[in-house]
DNA sequence: TTCGCCATGTAATAGGTTACATGATTGC
DNA sequence: GCAATCATGTAACCTATTACATGGCGAA
């Protein structure tokens, strides 16, 4: 139950290195950007260790360039594989999380003034509205690829959280909420 | 601009001792799992070494009860206000992230027998079919009070959220994406 | 009055983030 | 051949998480 032991980070790693096959830390940055780090995000430094800590484990393979500039380049290992499925077919799951700073902000905003909740909203309206053209901007490339199904799958779910919060974030900024002091 | 110094959950804090009053760590974590905790959730030790970082930026208060158990108890202080303020009103913002375990398994599940994906899909819709009562319940105590009105705001979100990731599961439960390899 | 749960705290560790430092490539 | 940008790596620091250890309090 190796599984166990593994962060997030650790099988988000292992799983780009399934699904788009070997590559250098910096293969993996560029993944991450352009699919899973939408939604789950973390430094490029992070794909410096992770690797060589799954390594450790024997789920990951690393082939140094040997002359040269001595890339470290990452595959998966069947082991590694094998992690993975099993972490896929687990029923431990964490519960998901929203992560919106501009929520957080909303929460505790029954002490500033209106004008400051309007800007608020329209900044965050304006945020997911960048967001969904991004989306709609790979949901048109992934269409084309029969092989991208579940990546198309979890953006749909991320088109519809972003027009339900334009939604939201505009409706705040047309009729923001007005604390009512109990008496 | 002390603000730019502080994570997220040090905001947090601050902000749950500006909403609720003075408490001790275990009134803050009472107050975290009932409010914010279901979108921004850390544990509770957290909220033992978070109040002392604050308090010595002197942005909250400690007072300790001087026999007995000697619990601390924290206040915001004038000083905190205006940062938690100023946190609200800047408009340095990161995204919002899902940070859903669930979808990072569907991303990975090209690989995987589609079983264990409409097994994946079920327990998903399940959670967060439960997860949307609680909202619900949540909702009908909220609307009684009119102080709650921001709280209730952001609730609303999260009701929304929650209703399309139900939708969202039961429709890949339903008819679960098929991995087409390129020839 | 003792058992069990609620409450409280801390220490050690693992993980994540920032910051620094430098090396290659490409376009001009 | 020089500048700009892309790419690579590491180390220090800070944050978050787990694990441990104990204390009080209420119900049987």
């Amino acid at each position: 139950m190796i599984v166990a032991s593994l962060a997030p980070s650790a099988l988000v790693v292992l799983g780009l290195l399934d699904v788009y096959g070997a590559g250098t830390p910096y293969d993996l940055k560029r993944w991450l950007d352009g699919s899973v780090g939408y939604f789950w995000s973390f430094p490029r430094a992070q794909l410096y260790v992770e690797p060589q800590r799954l390594a450790a484990l024997g789920l990951v393979e690393e082939v140094r360039e040997p002359y040269g500039r001595r890339r470290r380049c990452f595959s998966i290992t069947p082991s590694g594989r094998l992690t993975l499925r099993e972490w896929i077919g687990s029923d431990d799951s964490p519960a998901a999380e929203l992560r919106d700073p501009g929520l957080l902000k909303l929460f505790f905003a029954g002490a500033v003034d209106p004008a400051s909740v309007v800007a608020l909203a329209r900044a965050n309206a304006a945020e997911h509205a960048r967001r969904l053209t991004t989306y709609q901007g790979i949901l048109h490339d992934l269409e084309q690829d029969p092989s991208a199904a579940f990546g198309l799958a979890t953006l749909r779910l991320g088109l519809r959280h972003e027009q339900i919060a334009v939604e939201f974030w505009q409706e705040i900024a047309a009729n923001p909420p007005r604390a009512v002091s109990q008496a």
